[in-house]
DNA sequence: TGACGATAGTTTACTATTAAACTAATAAAT
DNA sequence: ATTTATTAGTTTAATAGTAAACTATCGTCA
């Protein structure tokens, strides 16, 4: 068993993923939304509150703020408050914003499929089983 | 077997190095740097000129300059003019950046070992292969 | 109940990032 | 030789991101 460079294998994904968000980048915009956008819009049928989704996303709660602000001015989702919580919101896609974020997801998808090609399915199921239990 | 979801491959992996980063950046800080401009160190010896270091890490050209400046005034690198062409600038690691860069790789690494140790050591090394092959 | 600490989300005020325009040097074409 | 196009790096001007402080609500313990 070879010694792992953990610091590699760290930066060449690193590396990967930057390049894959850069390429897409430009047809993101096209969709009428951001990149950071899109990854709010895709984790919100899992995670609908926002301190979640700032959370999962590793990114603050006033960024949050900003995007989900946007994205519902886009009409891409709506609030509703939780009546259980009155501090909560409930965050949901509108229809159109579930078809953006497809359209976003599919985008990413190709490009990062193409980096991904050059695992065997078999291989590409380990990756996914292997990435669920470090998340 | 089931059919993969590219999309949610991605979105893990994304998070997960979000994750290590928010995690290290305060070590990181205390170095002396930021965790952005660790990385522009970490590729110096491989791609010596900011032109490359944009291209290599996604970044824009402006922000290169930005952090080198600031890694200049540091004393973690300095700069040479490349004889051969005038516009070119040689980045080089000064010995106090090059120890710089390897602590702050040591805690990045040391921090994503950490997560990495949820995976028993034949799931670590799989993983390996397969990030090894996806780079 | 009411006082205290914790939590959800927002606002404000500041810093970081970057697109666009610029200077300087090189390369290629005429 | 001189024009033209290209490339390296920087500056400027504007936008994006975020830490700190704030409001409102909730939970709990006396």
């Amino acid at each position: 068993m070879p010694k792992i460079d953990v610091g590699r294998i760290w930066s060449l994904n690193f590396r990967l993923l930057m390049s894959v968000i850069v390429d897409v980048a430009p047809d993101i915009t096209e969709l009428g939304l951001e990149t950071k956008e899109l990854f709010v819009l895709a984790e919100l049928d899992e995670h609908p509150h926002p301190a979640e989704l700032a959370g999962v996303l590793s990114m603050p709660k006033p960024s949050v703020t900003v995007y989900v602000k946007r994205l519902e001015a886009a009409g891409f989702l709506r609030r509703e408050i939780d009546c259980a919580d009155l501090r909560r919101h409930r965050l949901i896609l509108t229809p159109e914003g579930r078809k953006t974020m497809t359209r976003g997801l599919a985008l990413l998808s190709k490009a990062f499929a193409a980096r991904l090609a050059r695992l065997n399915p078999a291989q590409q199921s380990q990756l996914a089983t292997l990435l669920e239990k470090l998340g």
